[in-house]
DNA sequence: ACACGGATATTCT
DNA sequence: GAATATCCGTGTA
């Protein structure tokens, strides 16, 4: 197996356009559950002012970022749980943070999991690991693809148009209005879209 | 002990 | 739509 992966093979930007269309699976104990990603976030590592490890800042909590690229990074915030994959070289600390997906598969299970209707299943970061049934960090420092957590970059569906803004909730420093965050155009699952601008007919994929 | 955040739910005009 | 209310793990003290 070799050490480099897709999560090498571009500049982190880049490969959070890249993953957009990915199929997202986890073997829960309930059954498989996934969907596809239509909502990602990208964070640059030490000069982004808005990323866990700027200035090279190193806890216990963020360490798994530090790791080689591909590495599973679950972090909490507000009492939610939400995934994150690192990229670049170990100790080179940016990741990619997932922030909605259109479920496609184990549908049933994920709306037990998180008893919500419609677009409210997965349309947010916390949302999406609510319903998959993640609540812990125990898969931290897990290489995605190797545990129960995979992302199939050769399995994508194609969006007709990539979307790009500020990142959400980011509001300190100036990579605040960086347009680091990349959204399947039209897809209902993309947080906060409006009504009017979803493509009902075919939900943005070609 | 305590303040706060890469969020979400609820409660209003 | 926008303004709270609430979530609880984490970092610093």
């Amino acid at each position: 197996m070799s050490i480099h992966n897709f999560y090498d093979s571009d500049t982190t930007d880049q490969l959070a356009q890249q993953m957009l269309g990915m199929l997202l699976t986890y073997e829960s104990p309930n059954g498989l559950v996934g969907g596809r990603i239509v909502e990602t976030e990208a964070y640059m590592g030490e000069q982004d002012s808005a990323a866990h490890a700027f200035q090279g800042k190193r806890t216990a909590s963020n360490e798994p970022l530090y790791g080689p690229a591909g590495t599973v990074y679950i972090y909490s915030i507000h009492g939610k749980y939400l995934l994150d994959v690192a990229t670049q070289s170990p100790d080179e600390p940016q990741g990619i943070l997932i922030r909605a997906i259109e479920p496609t598969i184990g549908q049933e299970i994920m709306y037990r999991n998180r008893p919500r209707s419609g677009v409210e299943l997965t349309n947010g970061p916390g949302k999406l690991m609510a319903a998959l049934g993640i609540a812990e960090k125990t898969m931290n420092f897990e290489i995605i693809g190797e545990g129960k957590l995979n992302i199939d970059v050769h399995d994508r569906w194609q969006p007709r148009r990539v979307q790009e803004s500020g990142r959400i909730g980011v509001s300190i420093g100036e990579w605040t209005d960086r347009p680091l965050r990349y959204y399947v155009s039209h897809n209902p699952y993309v947080s906060g879209i409006k009504r009017n601008e979803v493509n009902i007919a075919n939900f943005g994929w070609i």
